[in-house]
DNA sequence: ATCATTTCATAAACTACTTCATTTTTATTC
DNA sequence: GAATAAAAATGAAGTAGTTTATGAAATGAT
């Protein structure tokens, strides 16, 4: 189990000793998936929560209309889950797949509660993150109010350079909440403005 | 203090002891605010996580053009802060203000770690409040993506409608993400349908 | 009660973005 | 390396939501 991305990570927050370790690598598990392939499928529950080792995923929801929303993209270091899945155990409206060969390593919510009684430092680092994610997810929505299209655009590309290599353009579109056709428009419109 | 609603919502929660409740009582503040004045203004450090005993916010954002976005409403058993703030300790770009005369409970930034060390029952209540509240800000996302303005009001009046009564209807259009005038122009709409 | 201020409603002109249809470019497969 | 599929570009027509302006209704202060 390549653990040590995740390892560095968590070090950031707290710090683990030996024993712990051994212990979290005794209830986590490691997976790989292939290009294409789903690890949460809507309607599913969400029994992990996963932080990428490698790979790329997309989290999106396919509304009542068929259309589907790109909610949020994933590479190395980041985690994906559908938390309100994930802490109440309810079926999920997410679909996560995989947009290139992906290496996961998940927390089973059914180890969640002695990972947190073993660790107690654990239950402090994953309120951190929670913290840190939830401001991130503000900041979005008011980015969302207040930036237009193109603004917005302009952001991630600056916000998330690597990303934009390696995804569709009609992604990205869809996570701006725009269509693909528009985005097009504003590349072109920033292109001859230089 | 009047720290029983903040007790009751608590225990939903965690256990707490007498004397857990007796520590936690020597380290909140109870604070009361009149109509108008704010808890939080832009450019200033959020030092306080705050419940709300009773009375009625507003969070907003003024941009770059001057134009304000209510980006979050409280009422009574309402958590109020600007977390990203909060948690950095660096300026805030939100205000808060209160619409009513408004009486809070506030957990001061320099107390947590002293309350999560000596009561580590609550870092668990946050994790999972903080949980609950990404969900929360995670589906409003993508109801801001997925559903048009007329579906976002009658989802947000279903939602909230104790809050309706309470507010001005241009607050709740600016929280909707649409002006004053189109909201209008949807009642009247929703009106001539039955 | 009355005056001032804030809030709400209505309507016409405008704009950011979408939809639909077609073509070009890039990637994938045999 | 030709054939096929997928992604991106382009443009015309349509729509959801904005802007600006004006008046009516509600609220608050004196």
């Amino acid at each position: 189990m390549n653990i040590k991305p995740l390892l560095s990570y968590i070090q950031n927050f707290v710090e683990l000793t030996k024993e712990e370790i051994s212990f979290l690598k005794l209830n986590l598990t490691s997976r790989k998936y292939l290009k294409g392939q789903f690890v949460l499928q809507q309607g599913d529950v969400c029994k992990t929560s996963s932080f990428i080792i490698k790979g790329c995923t997309k989290m999106f929801y396919v509304d009542d209309d068929g259309q589907e929303h790109v909610f949020m993209l994933g590479i190395e270091d980041w985690w994906v889950s559908d938390i309100g899945s994930f802490i109440n155990q309810t079926p999920s409206d997410f679909n996560i797949q995989c947009l290139e060969d992906t290496e996961l390593i998940q927390f089973p919510f059914d180890r969640m509660e002695d990972i947190y009684l073993k660790i107690p430092k654990l239950e402090r680092f994953f309120r951190k993150i929670v913290e840190r994610g939830l401001a991130a997810t503000q900041r979005r929505i008011i980015r969302n109010f207040s930036l237009n299209a193109k603004e917005r655009y302009l952001f991630f590309k600056e916000s998330y350079p690597s990303i934009e290599q390696r995804i569709p353009q009609y992604m990205i579109a869809s996570y701006l909440g725009i269509t693909k056709e528009f985005l097009s428009k504003i590349k072109s419109q920033i292109a001859q403005e230089g």
